[in-house]
DNA sequence: TCCAATTATGGAATGAGTCAATAATTGGTG
DNA sequence: CACCAATTATTGACTCATTCCATAATTGGA
């Protein structure tokens, strides 16, 4: 179902990291293949992944690889309210279904099709790029 | 067209503290006038208003009376990604946009109608209660 | 009026994230 | 193949929003 944008080989990343202009390093790689593993997972969590893989990088490192792959839309990044940034590697549209008690997150097809969630109400003259939309509930577990 | 949900009389905020088991001070009413006035405002805005209005005030009390009101339904809080927390005193089913320059945010009505938006594609066993729904994009002024 | 419960105050502390200076890499050029 | 400018990584200090905690003040029911 998904394929490239959702699922990049590490040359896929590569190559994307290139054509944005961006200088391929083990750190970005790493960065991207911890996201790959655990998506919606944040950077605190990232950084521990990345350092079982390469052994050593700073913080700050992890957090750059993932300030410049979501401004380059290599993945994504969510924020959902309470919670600190969290990053996937899927770029495609969809939403986010998330519990209040358990703060899981899952991936939730778009509601409306291809990308007709852009279409709001009215625009109030505002030239709208993205909707992100965010179900909130109690997932089966938490019930 | 909004009633008593978005734009209530300082009795109104009373009773509906009351009912909700809290006290009525000073302090709340004074941060739920503020957020009227100016919706979409933090609470560091929210504190400054309210200090002009009250003379002191403890940037804790303010903040625990934001939190109260926000978990009792009196207020709404909104926290679009890459802002602190925000405070709109409309509690009904609306959704917001947001400038991705200039962090202006407005109201927009729900896009589907009554609350259908918070028919997801598949509930995937969760018990959803809200949908919140930002559109990011760029405002006529950054255009 | 008094007392228990709620609420406010002030200050310290936490956690996520950024900034800034220095060091290490990278890859194109001669 | 070596060099150099540009990019990227490291380290540590710092900011900002928010919460925690202990104490003081207020509130409203008995």
């Amino acid at each position: 179902m998904e394929k490239s944008a959702s699922n990049r080989t590490q040359p896929d990343v590569s190559v994307a990291l290139k054509s944005a202009g961006l200088q391929v390093t083990a750190q970005r790689l790493a960065v991207y293949r911890a996201v790959q593993i655990s998506p919606h997972a944040m950077a605190d969590e990232i950084c521990q992944t990345v350092r079982e893989d390469l052994g050593v990088i700073s913080r700050q490192a992890v957090y750059d690889a993932l300030n410049t792959m979501s401004e380059n839309g290599l993945i994504r990044r969510i924020q959902p309210a309470g919670s600190p940034a969290r990053y996937e590697h899927r770029v495609d549209n969809h939403h986010h279904l998330a519990c209040r008690r358990c703060e899981s997150l899952i991936d939730i097809d778009c509601a409306v099709g291809e990308a007709p969630c852009l279409t709001a109400q009215a625009d109030h003259g505002y030239i709208i790029d993205e909707a992100e939309v965010i179900y909130w509930g109690i997932c089966p577990q938490c019930q």
